[in-house]
Formats: structure tokens, C-alpha cells, sequence
RNA sequence: GCCGCUGUAGCUCAGUGGUAGAGCGCACCAUUGGUAAUGGUGAGGCCGGGAGUUCAAUUCUCCCCAGCGGCACCA
């Protein structure tokens, strides 16, 4: 082992120092201000503690506060000393995890008693103690027998099985901060002061151990911590934006849908919402057809064999709608359209000719979903596909899912949605079929992906998640961001070598011999609820006037505009534009704020003088501004702006 | 489904062991006002459902249902 070790600080200057010198010595050496400062250091880009020795020649960088890598170990050593201000508080209490998420950390508790909404202060206020104690951190490695032993005596349960987890050969470390210690990989700040005072516990859950429903439930405890308080209040005042756009407030303000307890988790929709579910089956039905899609409709109960075939019985009969009959049959309500499509192919013999042959339906599915699952119309129990099944030949594989993919994201584009992340799911353990297809379809899919990847210049990111595909088959996961960042799972592409030959289905090939057809499931918006959820949430109600439902309103100020102002909404009317009429004896102060309240995108409103001169005043929803301009321009406009974007494109095209 | 919290007027929410209150909205009257709340009057409630304790329950206890926040699930 050398005497001497070389360090290369981050203005390129190199230095010997004594083998095994600490960081905080070398920080030290440097100056009182910046050992201060300093949380961590980081050792050819690895993060470390700064009292770890330094055995080999390395670049070294000082992480302070600002560093963005310091979030991490702020938030961490948060967790820690929640960790302690609990076992303080509540002796007995057993710790397990602690992770850092995103926007915070949590961990997760074995206690007796549930805490109370009370709590977060009491542990807050405590944590507070802790930190303003400053205890450093100090670590230490032990032996696995030595862990478990103390840990037992402790009655750490959980903790003697997160020892036996940690992988042989690796050190298991202790983690020490005055009185309290937690196994840990670390790494950690200099001291407990360093968490600041950005931090805030949030809210109490529950979470099954090592996330599996087969085990113990513990009490977790969300928190998040951040560099300096403004961060914190930032960050608090995106939870508070989020909120504002939540679909299930904005519904009920726009007059949209709503849900009621004798039919959980299922929609009404009112008319406006409804207007705006028609709109997307429009453009849906017409984006398909221009795609070489049939429309097709297939039955929302068939007995139960059919299921029994399809595997769905086995594989998900808890969550299916089932009912017996007077004649002693089981019918299940469709969970899945893809048995009746395959009837609807079965229907007349098929020949390679006619494929790929791409059936689509706008099918409600019926699922009985967990009750703790529901959500508004994110997550419901009858919801509508934009469900299509290609069959084809093995050999149009590729050729099939690029034409989805493409198709797939130029309607995302329509709606705004540029920034695509896509999933590649393997196969589950639950599954139905022979390995060697599973090959081949999983084979298939991650070559779309390479190529889809490579074909949008890295513009589409993608991933893998093994174990995650549907018991048929693997499939392709189309994730959208949204206008804050937040990501949204809608479309989805699924090979499936399986359901066809199950169902029976094949067709004649040039040999005259009968083949099996493979067989692509394939929805773009995936559900039309929630995507019309989604879309709200994106928008924060502020609906593209292609979308919107009640596209403007008529406003007079005097009655004296009441003709004048009939004679607008016929025009507007007449020129296909959804608008309505408010001539209620109302201050205009009043009609403008109550459309703005309800996301109206456009009001006309007129007093006398545009009567007497044939204009409008149009104001835009979230402008203050008006302009006036003649009315037969404002129709034009409007009309041009309610256009939807793919027929825009044909009357330009043409 | 599991853990915790919540359920009072159309909406947002106060409140109490002696069967209820506000604001907004709604109806009516007056007001014709130029771009985010004109004034007045009035109607509106099985206090989520069931059982128990009590002289008396919206209030306390238990069970159920639904919603909310998570976890698990998501063909």
C-alpha cells in the first residue's frame, strides 16, 4: 500500500497526502468556512462520507448545500433523525426502510397504535431538537452476528431481516447519530444540523412490508426536505397547483360528470362532459379510419366459456362483473374486448388476404376494481376502449406496430403531448403459453423498440420492466408527460401469439393451409375516461376550444342587445360553434367572472354599441383584455380555432 | 382488498347529548349596470345507512356504505 495518496482537487490542482487521510481533514486543512460547509464529498463522482479515509489516488469535489447532489443526503439524513424523533417519542416502535423519493423520503414503522393527525407536530417539533443537537454522524462496520444479535436484543425485527438481505461480501455499516444508530449503506452528512430547517413530515399511510400484501401492514410517514426554504415553499406551492387542476374539482366546477355512492366508481356524465367524450370518439373514429381501421361492436355480456377460453376466468375472475341468469347461466360483463373480436373474425373464413385486418371498437369493459383503487375517472369500473385488434401474418409484425407507433404519436401531438416515454413489459409469471413464443413475441417488441427509438433521434425515451406484461403477452407502454411534469400511462401495443389459437382463429395461407393469425392489442388513449381525466388535468380545465364543450358565450350588458345577441349565437350556431346565451339581468362585472369560473374559453359580449355597429367584444378565458372586432371575422376566427387538428390539416392539405 | 382520516343544504364549511347555522348558489322583487361578486326578501336539511347506550343521539359506542391520502392491484 503506497505512503502517499495524490488528490486531485476541482480547479485541476493535485496534492500528496498520508494515505488513509480523511476528507475532513483535507477540508479542514483548507479552511474553517468551507469545512462548514461541507456536507459530503464526492470521490471520482462517487458520493462519500467526508470522514471516510482516502486509500487511493482520486479527484475529489466538497459537496455544500447548493450542490444538487446534497438533496439526496439532506433528505436521507432527514429520514434518520424522523426515524429517531419517533423511536424517541414512541419507545417500542420498530424501524424498517427509509428511503429517499422523489420530492422527499418516507419510512416505514411497525407500531401498535396508528399515529394520529396530531402527530406531525410532535415529531416535527422533534426533529427539530435533534438537528439543532447536531449530533455528527459517525459510522461503523460491524459483523453480520454482531448486528443481528443487537438488533434482536433491541427487538428490531425487521431489522435482523434486512441484515440477512444485505448481499455476502458486502460491509454492514451502522450509522451513528449521538445515542441513536440505524443499519444503513449510507452515505451521510457531517451532522444532524446540516438537514436545515426546509423539512416538513406530510402525511401518515399504510404500506405492506417489503411491499408485498402477503405481509405485516407498517405505518409510513411521508416527509420531504429540501436545501433552503424557499425550495420548500416552492415545492409546496406545486402540490397546491396540482391541486387546482385536479379533474374531480374541476369536473364538478365545469359541470362535467360526477360520481355518486350506489354506483362507485362508475360515471355520470352531464352533457358537457359528455360533449367532450363524443369529441375524442370523433376524432378517435376518424383518425382510425383514415388509418385503415374497421369499427366494430361486440357484445357486453357472453357466457362465462368464453372467458373460461380466453384465460381471463382464470386469471382475474375476482375482478369481473358476473351474473346468473333465470336459465341457470353464468354471463360475464366484458372485462376485455378481445373474445368478441375474435368472433367477429371467426365469422366467414379468412384468408391471408386479408390481413393484417385492424378491428377496432369503442367498447366499454366492465372491471370490478379493489375499492381502495378507485379514482375519479383516472381509475373507474366501466370505462370505454379505443380498443383495436390486427390480425396478421408473423412476417407484418414489425411493419403493424410501427404504423401504431406512429399513429400513436402523432395523436398525442394533436393534443400537445410531445415528450413520449415508452415501456417495454416481459413476461409475468402468471401466464398463459409456451416459452418459446414468449421468445418470439418479446423478441418482436424489443425490435420495434430499437427501431422506434432510433427513428425519433432519441427523442423517445425508453425502458424495460421485466415481469410486467399482460398474462398473454408482452407489450409496449406508452407514458405521456403532462403540462407539470407528471407522467401518465395511456397507450398500449401487446403481441400476442396465444389468444387466437385459444379462441380458435386462423386463417388460409398461400399454401391452402390454415395458420394462425398473431394477433396485436393496441388502445392509444387507452381509456376514453381517463384520458378525458387527464386532458382536464393537463390543461387545468383551460380545454382547447377543438375540445371544449361550450365553446363561448353570449354576454349582453343591456337588454337593449338582446336581439343583437340571439342573432349571434344562431350565427355562431349555425357555423357549427357550441355556444350558449346569457341575458340574465346581470351586471356584466357578474356574467364574466361566473364563465371564467366555469372555464367558458371564449365570451362575446355586447352592449349597445356593438349593436349599432355589428362587432363583438370577445375576451379570452384567462385574459383580462379584450378586442372588438365585426362579428363575421369573430365567426371565422372561432370557427377556424374549433377546428379539430386533423381536419385542419385535410383543409390544408387539399 | 389493507392502514389511517372524513361524511351536516346543490357547493364550501361551522356547530351541539335537548332533532341545526354561515357564505356562495337557487327563487322572487328592485336595479339596465362596459369586462372576475348590485341590493333586498324567501325557499331549501331523515346531520351517509343500520344497530346499541340514554328520558333524549346529528353529537357517544359498534357494524356497514361511500369518499379522501397511501399501500397492494391495474388483463
Amino acid at each position: 500500500m503506497a505512503d502517499q495518496v495524490t488528490i486531485t482537487f476541482p480547479d485541476g490542482a493535485e496534492r500528496q497526502f498520508p494515505n488513509g487521510t480523511t476528507g475532513t481533514e483535507i477540508v479542514a486543512g483548507i479552511s474553517k468556512s468551507l469545512l462548514k460547509k461541507t456536507l459530503a464529498m464526492a470521490l471520482d463522482g462517487v458520493v462519500m462520507d467526508l470522514a471516510d479515509p482516502i486509500k487511493s489516488d482520486v479527484g475529489i469535489e466538497f459537496l455544500n448545500r447548493d450542490d444538487p447532489r446534497a438533496l439526496e443526503l439532506i433528505r436521507h439524513d432527514c429520514a434518520h433523525v424522523m426515524a429517531e424523533a419517533v423511536q424517541q417519542l414512541w419507545p417500542g416502535t420498530q424501524v424498517t426502510i427509509g428511503p429517499v423519493i422523489e420530492d422527499g423520503f418516507f419510512y416505514d414503522f411497525a407500531k401498535e397504535d396508528p399515529f394520529k393527525p396530531e402527530d406531525i407536530a410532535k415529531i416535527e417539533k422533534r426533529m427539530q431538537q435533534i438537528i439543532a443537537n447536531n449530533a455528527p454522524f459517525t459510522k461503523e462496520v460491524w459483523s453480520r452476528a454482531d448486528t443481528k444479535k443487537h438488533f434482536a436484543a433491541q427487538g428490531e425485527h425487521y431489522k435482523v431481516e434486512l441484515v440477512d438481505a444485505i448481499p455476502e461480501g458486502e460491509d454492514v455499516k451502522i450509522y451513528k447519530q449521538g445515542e441513536w444508530l440505524d443499519l444503513c449503506r449510507g452515505p451521510h452528512m457531517v451532522s444532524t444540523g446540516q438537514i436545515g430547517k426546509a423539512f416538513k413530515i406530510q402525511k401518515f399511510a399504510g404500506a405492506y412490508w417489503r411491499g408485498d400484501a402477503k405481509n405485516a401492514q407498517l405505518q409510513r410517514i411521508y416527509g420531504t426536505a429540501w436545501a433552503n426554504e424557499k425550495e420548500l415553499k416552492a415545492y409546496l406551492t406545486r402540490l397546491e397547483e396540482a391541486e387546482k387542476r385536479d379533474h374531480r374539482k374541476l369536473g364538478r366546477e365545469m359541470d362535467l360528470f360526477h360520481f355518486q355512492e350506489e354506483a362507485p366508481g362508475s360515471v355520470f356524465w352531464h352533457d358537457k362532459g359528455w360533449d367532450l367524450f363524443l369529441s375524442l370518439i370523433s376524432y378517435m373514429r376518424r383518425r382510425q379510419q383514415d388509418a385503415g381501421y374497421i369499427e366494430v361492436n361486440s357484445p357486453d355480456m357472453m357466457d362465462r366459456t368464453f372467458w373460461e377460453l380466453s384465460g381471463h376466468w382464470e386469471n382475474y375472475r375476482e375482478n369481473m362483473f358476473v351474473s346468473e341468469t333465470e336459465d341457470e347461466r353464468t354471463f360475464c360483463c366484458k372485462p376485455m374486448n378481445c373474445p368478441g373480436h375474435v368472433q367477429i373474425y371467426k365469422h366467414g373464413l379468412k384468408s391471408y388476404r386479408d390481413l393484417p385486418l385492424k378491428m377496432a371498437e369503442f367498447g366499454k369493459v366492465h372491471r370490478y376494481e379493489p375499492s381502495g383503487a378507485l379514482h375519479g375517472l383516472l381509475r373507474v369500473r366501466h370505462f370505454t376502449q379505443d380498443d383495436a385488434h390486427i390480425f396478421i401474418t408473423e412476417d407484418q409484425l414489425m411493419k403493424e406496430c410501427l404504423a401504431i407507433n406512429d399513429l400513436m404519436l402523432s395523436i398525442y401531438k394533436d393534443f400537445g403531448f410531445e415528450d413520449i416515454f415508452i415501456k417495454l413489459s416481459l413476461r409475468p409469471e402468471k401466464r398463459v403459453g409456451a416459452d418459446d413464443l414468449w421468445d418470439k413475441a418479446e423478441k418482436a417488441l424489443s425490435d420495434v423498440l430499437d427501431e422506434v427509438s432510433k427513428r425519433s433521434d432519441g427523442n423517445v425515451k425508453t425502458a424495460i420492466n421485466p415481469g410486467e406484461g399482460a398474462f398473454y403477452g408482452p407489450k409496449l407502454e406508452y407514458v405521456l408527460r403532462d403540462a407539470i411534469g407528471r407522467e401518465w400511462q395511456c397507450g398500449t401495443t401487446q403481441v400476442d401469439f396465444n389468444l387466437a389459437e385459444r379462441l380458435g382463429a386462423f386463417y388460409i395461407d398461400e399454401k391452402s393451409e390454415k395458420r394462425t393469425p398473431v394477433l396485436i392489442h393496441r388502445a392509444m388513449f387507452g381509456s376514453l375516461e381517463r384520458f378525458a381525466g387527464i386532458l382536464i388535468e393537463n390543461f387545468a380545465g383551460h380545454l382547447p376550444l377543438w375540445l371544449s364543450p361550450l365553446q363561448a358565450v353570449v354576454c349582453t350588458i343591456v337588454s337593449d342587445a338582446d336581439d343583437y345577441a340571439r342573432d349571434i349565437h344562431d350565427k355562431l350556431r349555425s357555423a357549427g360553434l357550441k355556444s350558449s346565451l346569457d341575458l340574465r339581468n346581470e351586471k356584466i362585472n357578474y356574467k364574466v367572472r361566473e364563465h371564467s369560473l366555469a372555464k367558458v374559453p371564449v365570451l362575446l359580449v355586447v352592449g349597445k354599441r356593438e349593436a349599432d355597429e355589428g362587432k363583438v367584444s370577445i375576451r379570452r378565458l384567462g385574459s383580462k383584455d379584450q378586442t372588438v372586432v365585426d362579428l363575421d371575422e369573430a365567426i371565422a376566427m372561432l370557427s377556424a380555432e374549433a377546428t379539430a387538428p386533423d381536419l385542419k390539416r385535410k383543409a390544408t392539405a387539399t
